[in-house]
DNA sequence: ACATTATATAAGTGTTTGCTTATAAGTTCA
DNA sequence: TGAACTTATAAGCAAACACTTATATAATGT
């Protein structure tokens, strides 16, 4: 991995939005109208943050029905630093039980 | 910590030139007329990264006469990952040893 | 005192970033 | 077919970023 390689890696970690993103990601897969109950975020900014994210290979997506399900790249060669780094941040006030709670998980069939 | 100070510590290592500044204080401490040498960059540009790196905590500074001192802050509770990091990056082109070898090498009494 | 050396700071500039609102594209289901 | 829903993209904007040149500050040595 060069200097600009690992300058990319950083930048795509290095903001606190898309830190939360990856924390919610560490517990389990979601897709972008879930970020949107969890983050006060606009639905174009959450989409736009998983494109940086993907570009740095940071995360995956795959495509289920209208949804598009992201999750950590666990075969990236950082991704165990990425955890440890994520370990770090306190857990978000919003979470995914309570997403479960309101009815608003989804579930592709 | 929290994400707002990871966001500021990893914007902080997030720079190529940045990185390169700190692959080289991994082996030695050294001023700023040293890395004019070593780091194809002017000196105020050097000036500016090395305040960044000192305001997210990555390095202490030192006057020495009319030098300052650079070193990394090995008290920083991310050092171990900093260290773990650099080291996967490639080691410069121009070293310290060649400084030393030119007769370009700061020796403060 | 004065010239030299090392560093820091200031002001200006082009680029990038992280958002916004508006809209397009694709899927599902009545 | 058409309405509802999910996501992606486009355009615009203010702030931050990484540099530049010019200059100020401070220590050293004659």
């Amino acid at each position: 991995m060069d200097y600009l390689q690992m300058e990319s890696y950083l930048k795509a970690i290095g903001d606190h939005n898309r830190m939360l993103i990856l924390k919610y990601l560490m517990t389990e897969s979601l897709c972008i109208c879930e970020f949107t109950e969890l983050i006060d975020m606009t639905q174009p900014a959450i989409s736009q943050h998983m494109r940086k994210l993907k570009q740095a290979e940071l995360v995956t997506e795959e495509k289920r029905g209208r949804w598009t399900i992201w999750s950590l790249n666990i075969r990236h060669p950082l991704y165990p630093m990425l955890i440890h780094l994520l370990s770090l941040l306190p857990e978000p006030e919003r979470t995914v039980a309570s997403l479960v709670a309101e009815g608003k998980k989804v579930v592709c069939e």
